[in-house]
DNA sequence: TCTTTTGTATCATAATTCGGAACATAGTTT
DNA sequence: AAACTATGTTCCGAATTATGATACAAAAGA
């Protein structure tokens, strides 16, 4: 529910419209003027005016026998249509590009699959010295700070594949007991997010947030990566909130309702600007 | 102007903004204002600003790089509450899938709304060429065997609407025969399900069954789609009797309590039996 | 039967949306 | 580089248009 965020922008009547078709989308069974007028805290009138519209078009419907409204066909269509075009390449760019601005490192994006945790895209950081990940390649689950992030919060099983396979070292710094890389995550989850200094070349550093998809599961990673002289093994605050917020607001962006499993921050991500 | 399309009834500036929501939506990248306010006849500043509203509540998302917009996660949630609600979708996936199975071809299952016989889901048939429809698009009536379908249990006398604005050929095969057409529906009636043999299109061919819902109302059809080799004029009885299994089955999925009309054994057709 | 509650229609008022023009900024051409 | 064109964005007066109180219709309950 949202709070007495009155000062939304736009236009007035297509917000209470919205309003409208997303009580009657949520609403489990079918539901009435009356009702929807009170919930909405406006007149019936008003409510049967925006009911008449929405079935108009589609998006709701009527039933004849009870006078009830419920969720339409449009809305599905809608919502199908979407669905093509919602990805976490397309939902990440704002963000990637305002964490590469606060941030100056450069950024890389993750997508979780069946193929494994992999690079979807990046923007690379402002050092003279660039520092990249080839877009498509895998990333380590145990040596990255990306592969820990979606491990932290995994819902498939990727830590048990793990632990058959075992923890392969690929420098002095990479984590390859698997008590140990449960402790880790253990902070991943209370944190919100994870680090990884060292532990797949020597010299880079990473931090990553999980990003969350409309169904709640885990849909990949948002993280920074650069020279341990700038990411530290313990990075700045500035440093994780900012990658923090940007792993809210892609997962806002992928349809994910609640919050990130970390601060309480109230609101969603303003995409605004300057304000003065 | 024309009354039937620019009259519509409810809030005027809801229905524009829903004008811009569907044409991101549908567009198959992004699109700019000034581009949407040509498409929609309106001014950029008017369509900005509900470009604005849409994007506040999440239905779109601007493209930070480009300025650009595209449909949004939100649009995405209010699909799938639609998809749990929308009966005869979530109805009708168990029926699609073993329809396919059973005869090969590309499976259609059609809304019946205000705004026509709408396709709602398809499944990809196995011939190696693929033959689909496109979701979201709407169902000519006197054309489809899916329009037939409805049509030939029409409760809200789509005939009249049809009688009045004459039949237009799509192919040399299409009925522009009104009484030609009621004659087909007599015989839809007989048998429980209508075909249409490049009658939209040349070398497609189809074969529908109409779905009732709980209320004894057509609510839609199932069909199957393919070419006119595999699909014949007079279809064989494998082929009907599997689309008119399905068609029961999702019937039965919609609360629909009798069978559908086409059991040769007992020739009683179904009584809307309303027991409330 | 009467009462209550629901969905729907009407209408005057005032708040709202609209659209044109001006502004800012990015991309392109000269 | 500068001029030019395209875009997205802001502003503001005018009047269209959404609003909610009231009234009506038709069920549902008592």
């Amino acid at each position: 529910m949202t709070q007495s965020d009155d000062q939304r922008l736009g236009v007035k009547s297509v917000h209470l419209a919205f309003e409208v078709l997303e009580a009657v989308a949520f609403e489990p069974g079918e539901i009435g003027v009356s009702e929807l007028a009170n919930k909405l805290q406006t007149t019936k009138g008003t409510v049967f005016r925006h009911l008449q519209t929405l079935v108009d078009r589609g998006y709701l419907i009527q039933n004849a026998s009870t006078q009830r409204y419920r969720v339409g066909a449009r809305a599905y269509l809608i919502g199908r249509a979407a669905a093509e075009r919602v990805d976490i390449i397309a939902g990440s760019q704002d963000a990637m590009r305002s964490l590469r601005d606060e941030t100056g490192e450069t950024v890389v994006v993750s997508s979780l699959s069946n193929r494994g945790n992999i690079v979807m895209n990046t923007l690379i950081g402002k050092s003279p010295l660039e520092i990249g990940v080839r877009v498509g390649s895998v990333l380590e689950p145990h040596a990255t700070a990306q592969g820990k992030a979606v491990l932290a919060f995994d819902t498939q099983g990727l830590i048990k594949q793990l632990r058959r396979r075992g923890l392969t070292g690929l420098t002095p710094h990479t984590v390859t007991d698997i008590d140990v890389l449960e402790r880790q995550l253990e902070a991943v989850r209370a944190q919100g997010y994870a680090t990884a200094a060292e532990e797949m070349l020597l010299g880079i550093s990473a931090l990553a947030a999980p990003v969350m998809d409309g169904s709640g599961k885990t849909a990949g990673s948002i993280a920074i990566v650069g020279s341990i002289q700038n990411i530290g093994r313990q990075p700045a605050p500035e440093q994780i909130e900012a990658v923090l917020r940007a792993a809210q607001r892609v997962s806002w962006n992928l349809g994910y309702v609640g919050h990130l499993p970390f601060e309480p921050r109230n609101g969603r991500v303003p995409a605004k600007k300057s304000a003065g």
